[in-house]
DNA sequence: TTTCAATGGACTTTTTCAAGGCCGTTTGCT
DNA sequence: AGCAAACGGCCTTGAAAAAGTCCATTGAAA
């Protein structure tokens, strides 16, 4: 179930707030106004339409859904390899030189 | 660390996405073209500045991180006490007719 | 230490979204 | 069954973000 286009995902995410919604049992417009967002950035939201991330957060912190957000970091700030090597996380990615190869990822080897 | 501001989720969002980033060792550039969006979307989505779904959903996907849309999904459809009453899921949130009160939520029975 | 790409910031133009309103449909409750 | 509110859809206007470009700074690697 990864393998969904960008407006799958989005219809997804609709979807599944509109159910956490409902199970509230709160009208969109009162969603709205508790989350400080017009009725309408509610309707896109759930419609799976362009919306702001404004508004996703907003909602979701109204309905006390933002247990998402640090699931968003990494397993491990660094990775146990690039641990050995240096020190502390990486700010940067690898500049690519100019006959050089990086910057590609994993197996992105330059052909 | 759930009662942040909005702005401060926002920037959240940013550094998990960034550290996400650098554990792959991508610049922006290579994510931005990867997720078919432009750099300066991804410059907006790390520094917490304002960006769309449509930003966030892009490159949420190039980087495999997008288990968290189904955890938006309410642990049950419906709720127990619902489902009891009602067989299928709620379609709308109760009206709030006329004289009475309702629509608040949980705690909001009428009295 | 030197070098150079990665990054942050600012700016301009175009596109998209937020707000607010209106209307037709549909669902939930009486 | 009937009613009224919730909802979906569409429109207009102003704000915000996307896209594209340029420049100064900085960190990673040679």
């Amino acid at each position: 179930m990864i393998f969904l286009t960008r407006d799958e995902w989005m219809k997804r995410i609709g979807e599944n707030l509109r159910a956490r919604r409902l199970r509230e049992n709160l009208s969109q417009q009162t969603l709205a106004e508790r989350s400080d967002v017009s009725l309408n950035a509610v309707k896109n939201l759930e419609s799976g339409r362009g919306a702001s991330v404004h508004s996703l957060v907003s909602v979701c912190r109204t309905l006390g859904a933002v247990g998402w957000i640090d699931s968003l970091a990494p397993a491990s700030e660094t990775s146990p390899l690039e641990i050995a090597k240096r020190g502390r996380m990486r700010q940067r990615a690898t500049p690519r030189r100019a006959g050089g190869k990086a910057s590609g990822g994993k197996g992105a080897r330059r052909v």
